[in-house]
DNA sequence: TTATTATATGAATAAGTGTTCATATAATAT
DNA sequence: ATATTATATGAACACTTATTCATATAATAA
């Protein structure tokens, strides 16, 4: 390594990276938020609740799938915190947790082109 | 489903979701940019990134890993356009692809109180 | 040309993940 | 209490994914 003609600047931005690097904890939180948003069907109960809080049963009528599917993935929504539910009667109703989650989803249509 | 409080309006969010849920496509796109920076090592090398470009040995350097596990997150981040490539010389200089990563970043680590 | 340096990649293995099926819980109605 | 409705969950299987190891490519130097 030293031909790079850039050499210096990127050996000082290494250095300065390794300086503020966020924790290990903070990484893997990062990591398993934006995991919980990675996966099609869980996308779909996302944008499904975007349109305003549902129970299970309308969730499951917007995205289509099994009852028993839907419900793992809401709970996996649910453990890292994107979205939050309260009961009604016998009904469990979900929405999303906060506007991160909705900014973070426009931001992402807006990279990669995506009508909203 | 006929004693949920809220009934009519979930059905009319069920009804709405269905009109405005994104194409598989758009779907697919956003999950597999998601799963792109939902692991912890390619995390690692974005929050890098966001120092400034870089080539490979000094990504290597700021993350850790070996060479080989660097080099596959890389392309993968690169096939998601998370990041960008350049030659320079022998060397791949690596850059984040837009503004929007580093927004992304730093909305998730607002959402969850992680410090920058 | 041959050697060296920087980076990329195919194959294999190990670990993780989503769905399904069957069943459990929880609230309400009879 | 029993039945019904709404939702949740454990186990199993198929599928995906991250890392390692060995090797390949690409640029440059000798």
């Amino acid at each position: 390594m030293k031909n790079c003609e850039h050499e210096e600047e990127h050996a000082y931005a290494a250095a300065r990276a390794k300086c503020n690097m966020p924790s290990d904890d903070d990484i893997a939180a990062l990591a398993a938020a934006f995991k919980a948003i990675s996966e099609p069907s869980r996308l779909k109960i996302l944008f499904a609740l975007r349109q305003g809080e549902m129970c299970v049963y309308h969730i499951v009528d917007a995205v289509g799938g099994t009852q028993s599917a839907v419900s793992h993935q809401l709970r996996i929504l649910r453990d890292n915190r994107v979205i939050k539910a309260r009961r009604d009667g016998q009904n469990i109703v979900y929405s999303l947790a906060d506007a991160h989650v909705v900014a973070v989803l426009e931001l992402a249509c807006r990279h990669l082109n995506c009508k909203l």
